[in-house]
DNA sequence: TGGATGTGTCATAAAACATTGACAAAAACG
DNA sequence: CGTTTTTGTCAATGTTTTATGACACATCCA
């Protein structure tokens, strides 16, 4: 199993369902992780950092709508793309579902096919902080796994919204990310924060950087972003 | 209204959908515009040049479906947001419509606060109109993605504005463009501006071309414009 | 629980850029 | 040629965009 596979977290009570999505999961090349009621799930989240999330809407002790608000409601788990599944299709909870926060939303039955589409899609999306996975650049390397930064060998220290903006920026480095963009990934799906915050934390990241002096690798692109390198 | 707000292309056989979806998207502070069938849809696309597309599954003459693949298989289309909407809930339907290029896709019966939720979030991500593509005119390269301009490998320091006005002169080298047509493309529709100020613009884009030497590439059509070339 | 750390917003400062008018230079045209 | 029209450049001014520091509030972790 490739080590660098996006990691699913499927919270499901039925057993049944778990085997069958975990199943199907790992033979498309994911690595997978269960859990049976909400209150394993938040404690499988804050254990193992899943890529993505699976969540029934129907569970013991936490319901999913429950978990998924308060997953969107914590800075370092709001970020993680949630799709809701649940079997009823009144309207009404679809939206109850989206409103909690969740990123998508899937109705029973399902096929493979639709959940494989949008775990694809969501997950193409948000994924900054390839787990596990070690970026450079110039001299700036981000381990994805321990979540450690280093400059010119020398260890940075750098809150969690930082690493993900980094992280970002260092996917593609060079590239020009709008403000909306980086809101988007960085800060998740139907948040509403202003987008001059992003400035701000530019700038924190910034300093953080430079905490042991070298050049400022973040370019400013006036009218349209900001880019690394 | 805002002059800036996201135009939103509402396609719908059903006048008294259209009629439903404008005023609640207007009264959101959106700008709309409609098509009842699929061929005004991609007229109005290519007419309007709308921000996001609200496109109903079920058309006379150009399904949906089709529409969508239409417009994902043209680069100029390419990259604005459809959300597919959809009274079918068979799942079939609703891979194919993603697998199609839809960016989203929802169900009717839908409640208006979920369409404008996705709305929202499609209009976030896919915002500046982000031109990946790479220009290259006589050693000058034009970096869409990067915003970087370089010439002979040399890389150049230009504004927003000058960089803008050359990735015009750029798409289509040696074509003539007459100020007017400068002030449409670089400057936006409707805005102010003294034909004047095209000249001042294109002596600053001459001196930042030539910063390090080589030949004035602008060519200066007298009576007519300017062009690259 | 309580201290430490992180986050969003605001006000303000600073920088970058745009616009305009004036005038000089160049081209067109009789 | 001299006149008229168009274009190039500059400096002054105005506008927009970005940077930063302070602060209140939320969250984390022992």
């Amino acid at each position: 199993m490739n080590e660098h596979a996006p990691l699913v977290l499927v919270v499901d009570d039925e057993p049944a369902q778990r085997a069958m999505l975990t199943y199907n999961l790992e033979s498309e090349g994911y690595r997978t992780v269960c859990a049976g009621d909400g209150e394993e799930a938040l404690l499988a989240v804050s254990e193992q950092g899943p890529d993505i999330i699976l969540l029934d809407w129907m569970l013991p002790r936490l319901s999913g709508i429950e978990v998924c608000r308060q997953l969107k409601s914590r800075n370092a788990t709001r970020a993680i793309p949630v799709i809701m599944v649940s079997a009823r299709t009144e309207e009404e909870d679809r939206v109850r579902g989206l409103e909690t926060g969740a990123d998508d939303y899937v109705v029973k039955p399902y096929s493979m096919n639709e959940l494989l589409a949008r775990l694809r899609a969501n997950l193409r999306r948000a994924r900054p902080a390839q787990v596990g996975q070690v970026l450079e650049f110039e001299g700036i390397v981000l381990d994805g796994e321990t979540h450690k930064v280093t400059r010119d060998g020398k260890l940075l220290k750098l809150g969690p919204t930082e690493f993900r903006l980094l992280s970002t920026f260092m996917e593609k480095p060079s590239r020009v990310w709008s403000r909306e963009q980086l809101l988007d990934r960085v800060w998740g799906r139907d948040i509403y924060v202003d987008t001059r915050t992003v400035d701000v934390h530019i700038g924190r990241l910034r300093k953080a950087l430079g905490q042991h002096g070298g050049e400022d690798p973040i370019r400013t692109v006036r009218g349209a972003g900001y880019a690394l390198g």
